[in-house]
DNA sequence: CTATGTGAATTTATTCACAGCA
DNA sequence: TGCTGTGAATAAATTCACATAG
């Protein structure tokens, strides 16, 4: 293994090959070759060879890849290794959603804290968490929490956002659909569900 | 404009251009150039023109683009300029949002059916659409539906997937965290926001 | 003999820089 | 002059094909 810059393809399947491999390992599968991943995953084996080869020798000649070991890889790959805490802004209905979604747990989230503007909301519980006003978002840093979840509204997604920053979050997930505007040393992922959805006709054969 | 081949980078980018061209239209907006564009986008400039280029002559040398002409061409060539019908399965919480969701309406989408397993839903109105058994997905040919939403649990999905492909729809937004197999002339997307938020821990600097 | 790891070839996408038109 | 439209140059990503190791 040389080095190599790592394209950031790479990076956006390997949570894909760790899902993947997630559900094998669930089915109590050891082994996996790049064939058979390329074909649960409906991907590319050289491909998958290609993405795992510039992180190290992960497989073994003849053989394939141990799941484990190769999920334990991933997970160190993309820093979900350790435990990131998050907080979550806006409880509204997507907002409860996301707050009640169990997947993240298997990435290694944990979503700790919730926060709303609204009085009728503050102190309630949602999925065991209870909602804090906006005000002790300040609180975040204090609180080892260094991701903000954005599920308000887009004219205050901005704010949010600035909030989130000023309180020491790392990495931001938006679900506003508009672009939000955070220091570069802060890593931004906005989720419009619409813009996928957008695309959809376009492949839709005889339409 | 001579012939080219469009990447699919292209057709990604088009739903994001036109969001933010919808913004500027609902601001009162009347031209833009690619310049404007690209800094309320934070895109490049020459990659909008490039991208609008492949498909005509949509600008004004010296002055910009039209963005109600431009939106209608994006349109256009999305095929969003038709209505398209969509029908959702699985109405739990993930459903519940999607169904109530409004932002998919300026992109062409309606939402007119929803189908669930669970007979204590069936009859009850989510935002206003009556919830059928999914016995009833048969129907959606004769209903002009032509796109389905699955929100049901993964170990459903492929069967949901068969049902709807069954009923003729020509494309599926699938929300469960697996891969699907479809007949070629069918398209699927799949969304896992979990894919999205895995990959913010490797680019979130000093982590 | 099997399946990985990886340079090299190819394909795809982006950026550049400027000709051409309002 | 200002901004589009677009070939050409560059960069990035994918695929290929095979040497290499178990």
């Amino acid at each position: 293994m040389r080095y190599h810059k790592i394209p950031d393809e790479t990076i956006r399947r390997l949570p894909i090959y760790l899902r993947g491999l997630l559900f094998l390992s669930e089915e109590g599968q050891q082994n996996v070759s790049s064939h058979d991943l390329a074909d649960f995953l409906r991907a590319n084996p050289g491909q998958i060879r290609k993405d795992f080869s510039y992180f190290g020798d992960f497989g073994t000649r003849g053989v394939g890849y141990k799941v484990e070991h190769l999920i334990k890889q991933i997970r160190k790959i993309l820093k979900l290794d350790v435990v990131h805490k998050a907080a979550l802004v806006g409880v509204g209905n997507l907002g409860s959603v996301v707050l009640a979604y169990q997947g993240f747990k298997v990435y290694g989230f944990d979503i700790t804290a919730a926060f709303d503007i609204d009085s009728k909301k503050i102190g309630k519980k949602v999925n065991n968490i209870a909602i804090e006003n906006v005000s002790n978002i300040q609180t975040l840093k204090k609180r080892k929490i260094d991701i903000g979840i954005i599920t308000v509204p887009r004219a205050a997604a901005q704010e949010t956002a600035d909030a989130l920053v000023k309180a020491g979050v790392k990495g931001v997930l938006n679900f506003s659909p508009c672009y939000i505007t955070v220091p570069k040393k802060v890593k931004v992922l906005t989720i419009d569900i619409a813009m996928d959805l957008a695309r959809l006709p376009y492949y839709m054969p005889s339409c």
